[in-house]
DNA sequence: GAAGTCCGCCGTCACTGCAA
DNA sequence: TTGCAGTGACGGCGGACTTC
């Protein structure tokens, strides 16, 4: 397989295999066919004669890989955009954007796939991955991200606001402290209530959590950054500083807020475009072993087209 | 060993579609 | 209308491999 790198051409290997092996026994001419309808495809033999079959293959899925014939005009209209001048680099980006549709989500488009055939895999819903995961794990949220402390110890957040706090050392589960984070309404029974403040002298953001330490985030620079430090200020256990947006006006507030809205949007932009190329990579997989398996299906139709043709034929002799 | 190429991965940006 | 998740495009980086 090859993706050529920005230019929107994709190549599949078995599929070029498997195009190139049909073109020297037989050729077929799909019919136009509906979802769900049977498919007649027009199939020629080596021996020039042409016959009807319904298929037993399900009909094609709408698919990210679009159809060579599409794929072709793409590539050209690229290569034109290419070959004009560089200074109309932000023409040929708004092309490329206009030329490119949108196409369904990797998921719905598995699930669609699934729901038509029984052997491909659905590719799960986030709730049900955490179901899946093993029972060594099981009483561990996933974690979002890891960050590692000036301490050595291991902060891990997780997608439903959990704090995982682990030391060096130690092993697994049994270092760890789980935290909750509640943003509002009555925490769940038995959570820890990790106190937020706003913000420090030092510019950082700091998540107090029992036992005096503080979970601090830095503010500024390309990558969160989160320590865990002796409390800068003497809180009282239980209480709670709200953070509220409504509560910034200076001007650097404002701005601190804004850096501290951005990089939780890449953060999470960061985790999405994970997940997304995790779920890419499973429908690649999908369509591979799809591929090989319409391969041997073809090829069993093919001999029992032979054979059927042997049967009905009559004998020269 | 140095230089070049290919490939995979990652982070970010821009955009779209959908749900609230 | 707005916020957010999802995804393509793009550029950078590092490792593996090839060529000289």
């Amino acid at each position: 397989m090859w993706w050529h790198r920005h230019n929107l051409c994709f190549r599949h290997p078995i599929e070029e295999d498997y195009s190139g092996d049909l073109e020297e026994k037989v050729s077929v001419a799909g019919s136009g066919t509906r979802r769900g309808s049977p498919t007649v495809t027009l199939v020629q033999l080596p021996s020039g004669q042409t016959v009807h079959v319904q298929g037993v293959i399900p009909t094609p899925q709408p698919s990210v890989i679009q159809s060579p014939q599409i794929q072709t005009v793409q590539v050209a209209t690229i290569a034109e955009t290419d070959e004009s001048a560089d200074s109309e680099g932000v023409i040929d980006s708004h092309k490329r954007r206009e030329i490119l549709s949108r196409r369904p989500s990797y998921r719905k488009i598995l699930n669609e796939l699934s729901s038509d055939v029984p052997g491909v895999p659905k590719i799960e819903e986030e709730k049900s991955e955490e179901e899946g995961t093993p029972p060594n794990i099981a009483t561990m949220a996933v974690p979002t991200s890891i960050y590692q402390t000036s301490t050595g110890q291991y902060i891990a957040i997780a997608q439903g606001g959990t704090i995982q706090i682990s030391n060096p050392g130690s092993d697994g589960v049994q270092g760890l402290q789980a935290l909750t984070m509640t943003n509002s309404g009555a925490p769940p029974p038995g959570a820890t209530i990790v106190q937020y403040a706003a913000q420090s002298a030092d510019g950082t953001q700091q998540f107090f959590v029992p036992g005096s330490q503080v979970v601090v985030q830095g503010a500024t620079g390309d990558m969160p950054t989160y320590q865990i430090r002796a409390p800068t200020t003497a809180l009282p256990q239980g209480a709670v500083m709200a953070a509220s947006p409504g509560s910034l006006h200076s001007p650097q507030q404002l701005a601190e807020e804004a850096t501290r809205k951005r990089e939780l949007r890449l953060m999470k932009n960061r985790e999405a475009a994970k997940e997304c190329r995790r779920r890419k990579k499973e429908y690649v997989k999908c369509l591979e072993s799809r591929v090989a398996v319409l391969e041997v299906q073809n090829k069993k139709l093919i001999e029992e087209l032979e054979t059927l043709k042997d049967i009905c034929s009559p004998k020269t002799d």
